[in-house]
DNA sequence: GGAAGGTATTTCGCCAGCGAATGTTTCGTC
DNA sequence: GACGAAACATTCGCTGGCGAAATACCTTCC
């Protein structure tokens, strides 16, 4: 059975000089994103959340339970620029989720962290992401998992450490 | 040796109820699509276009050489809104790339092709592309990279067929 | 100790995309 | 044959993100 990917190569196959694998596996990974971005939207929805702002909480989550780290960080690990974390960060403060805190002893810096309610909310929203996720990568067995991440990983490990063979 | 995602997940490894192996898939992907995303806008500023003008041109093209669509085919097929895609018409159409034509048959119609500008610039930009997406995809060789594909299909056409097991 | 340079964050202007509402044109139905 | 419903593209208002400039602060070096 074709996906509209493969229909998409299939029209034109022949027509135009490049990798048929290389498009399939690029395209397939463009839209599976994309669709996944907006049906986490619907179901976040349920908790007033949008994907960017759970996004953010989820990486400031897994800093522990007093957990810090400034813009900068995030904005690093999260793939956004610096100005943009600004803006994802001044809708979560203003919210309530988040809190800002000016560093004592370099005062450049600026440290945020989840209020009691920013983590409350997070928590709920992993079940409803979660079975968002699990709708799409479920498709696949434990084991062919395991491969899909491991390959992944290759990928960006090249794409995070370039030039490092 | 680890990579972000590695280094995310055993942050949070045992604070929180969820699947690693998922949650290790999705944000790979999330992030590769992002760079990749970055990667092109950079090689593709050679020819002064951007990741969403040439992904249009591309299924565009890939109708054939005078191949038509509309712009519901286009934005289902891209996964835009319908919306989005006049505003990407709009663009192409003032750059000189691309026609709208009204249909006779039906006048609610409108069709969009390539002009013959917008064939060579489209042609061009698909070496620079290739280039960038070669870097992310060949760390893998032949083998893995239809393992890869073929997983991804399994994921696509499991949301491209909502229910259909 | 003060100027030059570097670093962390924010502000500003801009752009692509979305959802909802609008204007046309066609189809179905009575 | 006319009227309401559906189809298609577009416009409008808004939002998240980016790059570049601005701001605030620290550090280094003379």
């Amino acid at each position: 059975m074709d996906d509209s990917v493969d229909r998409h190569i299939a029209r034109w196959r022949g027509k135009a000089p490049f990798d048929e694998r290389v498009e399939a596996i690029v395209t397939r990974m463009q839209f599976l994103v994309k669709h996944l971005a907006q049906a986490k939207d619907g179901a976040l929805a349920a908790v007033g959340l949008q994907d960017f702002e759970y996004e953010t909480l989820h990486w400031l989550g897994a800093r522990g339970e007093g957990g810090r780290a400034t813009p900068s960080e995030l904005a690093c690990e999260l793939r956004v620029s610096p100005a943009g974390m600004t803006g994802r960060l001044d809708t979560l403060e203003k919210a309530g989720l988040v809190r800002r805190i000016r560093s004592a002893e370099d005062r450049r810096r600026v440290d945020v962290e989840l209020t009691s309610e920013g983590r409350a909310i997070w928590l709920k929203a992993m079940d409803l992401r979660g079975e968002v996720e699990d709708a799409m990568v479920g498709v696949l067995g434990p084991d062919d998992q395991d491969v899909l991440a491991a390959l992944l990983k290759r990928m960006l490990l090249r794409m995070e450490n370039p030039g490092h063979a």
